[in-house]
DNA sequence: GATGAATGAGACTTCATTCAT
DNA sequence: AATGAATGAAGTCTCATTCAT
């Protein structure tokens, strides 16, 4: 794909992102995003096969970009806690920095659309999709200082109080500040550690 | 109301759940509705003003009996940490038994209407509504045993991790084995406890 | 017909009168029209075929009491102008205190319902359904003070200002106070009178 | 707007107005129109919001062409008298031989819509909108042969008849032949002149 | 390749009418 | 005879998608 075809693609991304997160998926007609994005209506389906296409393409997008962005911080040098702790820290910034991000992604897993994506996801075994994850890597491998318990349970106990947290704050319930983030990256340390 | 109308309705409020829980709001047309509660479209509208007020009351529905089910087993003799992981695990266990109320009000919260429904529960200031809520009921109070954190940090780290797991539980890619809540039910603890 | 299904009958002919006045034929349903009435909706079917019925016996009814309101008027002692003045501003005088009737005609006469209204009439021939009326009697025979035109012209001009200028009375946008009714009926006279 | 665009527009309109005048704004449904007009349902959506929408602006369409139909023809040069049975000749003419335009004008003033519109037109305070009728020109200055009335009065003099006549021309009850246009035309003269 | 007018299936909702009680 | 819950045909409008330009 030509570097201008691509942007052409991210236009739609970006600006689907922000109508689909604002207004949910069916309430975010082709129209409107074809205008908002200032191109034709037949211009997206050159790029998307459909509506369902773009969805499911943007989720990717979606993911990609926030794994890539959270990895990229991960300091192996450091304590086993600490890294943590960064890491809850960052992922929470990041999503309260990318509202749009957080609120489509919550919405595409409780649709039919994510549902599918995560019944996918386990017909793969799961691995070669999120291998690139801190969260993977991190309960991946056996550690010292970690409770020794399934994947699943440590991804809960370590990911479920950021994204409960986070669909409050992105209604606008709670103010995220500083020490508030401190506490819950920490309580769910507590959560994991031996 | 007389006993067959409450009947009728209810018979509404069931199918539409099962629908709207397998299918989305948007992909559960009325007439299927009707069809499937074997009844004709307009009686559907004899009992609720339109589709928005049907969902709205089936919240309504689903939450009371949620609330109920769950207030019934709280045991004020026994120790914080006990009532705590009883609390835990008669979530997961009923969250688990009943899919079809967890996949709606995760779509539920996820959707303009839960939205406005969180922002009218901030207005009253919640405890008037939620009251009776385990949760409220025990992180409204000082306890000794408990970090003396926000509010609304200490729902996070407790049920975060619980409908996080329920997710992947209803996505089916976790099977929900009696170790395995029990293990889940004491990360939260570890996560509020002192 | 008993006194007491008069007594019903007349209920629902008055209730519709109200309600189609102001709504309109179509944006009155029998629903409203039975709860307005204090009756249950199928009773009024009990009274009336259906709709259509209803509606073209309401007509017949408002139609009969405007013409005997109209009649009980006439003085044959004074001169044919004074006659004639006196009628129509009675006539005026009566619309003006029966809105809803005026409406309610003018709605009939426009609509499919008053079109197949006056073919029937014309079939008939016409004079066994008006006879009584005085404009017909009045215009029937041949007056020396009045134009010897045809019975159509002068119905027209004679009656034609008086149903234009209620309109915009009923719109509420002219007051008629007596100067103005007087000015009328004189005009009406000069347009006939020889 | 391309004159395409205002074709597929006209093509509407016009087909709209057959429908409505011949059944009535409410037994004409959208779809019927669409057939007619040979074009899809949502097509009609593109050029009108609504169906009220739709049904204003062939309101506004149809007066503004009667509107100018009639000023055409107005000849300054001659009696005050002469001018004005003119004038109503014309009308007569003009809605005699645009039997649809008529019963749609009849109907929309019957209407909710019209009486709207009325209330709208008061509130303007008339003249900007009509300023060029014939009828304000003619009723809203002073004439030497004029009975000094209100502009009310004298407008249901002189139109009153007009409708009055047509609509019984419309339902087929009369046929207009010119002695009678004559005869009314003038009858119109004598009703309002000194 | 881009455009956007046109399409028409299908969604929601209303309401005249029926019929078991 | 009266009731009013139930019915479902029919209406209005939306919007994903196509296709001629």
């Amino acid at each position: 794909m030509t570097p201008e075809k691509q942007d052409k693609r991210n236009n739609i991304l970006r600006t689907a992102l922000e109508l689909f997160s604002e207004h949910g998926f069916h309430d975010a007609p082709m129209a409107q995003l074809a205008k908002q994005a200032d191109i034709a209506v037949g211009t997206i389906y050159r790029y998307f096969k459909d509506k369902d296409e773009l969805i499911h393409e943007l989720y990717k997008e979606v993911d990609d970009t926030l794994q890539r962005a959270l990895v990229r911080e991960v300091d192996p040098t450091i304590s086993t806690r600490q890294q943590f702790v960064h890491f809850v820290t960052n992922l929470i910034h990041y999503l309260k920095d990318h509202p749009h991000e957080f609120k489509f992604l919550e919405q595409y897993y409780n649709s039919p659309f994510g549902i599918e994506k995560k019944r996918e996801k386990l017909h793969m075994s799961g691995p070669s999709d999120r291998k690139s994850t801190f969260g993977h890597f991190f309960f991946g491998t056996t550690k010292d200082d970690i409770k020794p318990l399934s994947g699943h349970v440590l991804h809960a106990l370590a990911f479920g109080p950021v994204t409960f947290l986070l669909r409050d704050a992105t209604a606008g319930l709670v103010k995220l500040d500083e020490s508030l983030v401190k506490t819950l990256a920490e309580g769910c340390w507590d959560a994991i550690k031996k």
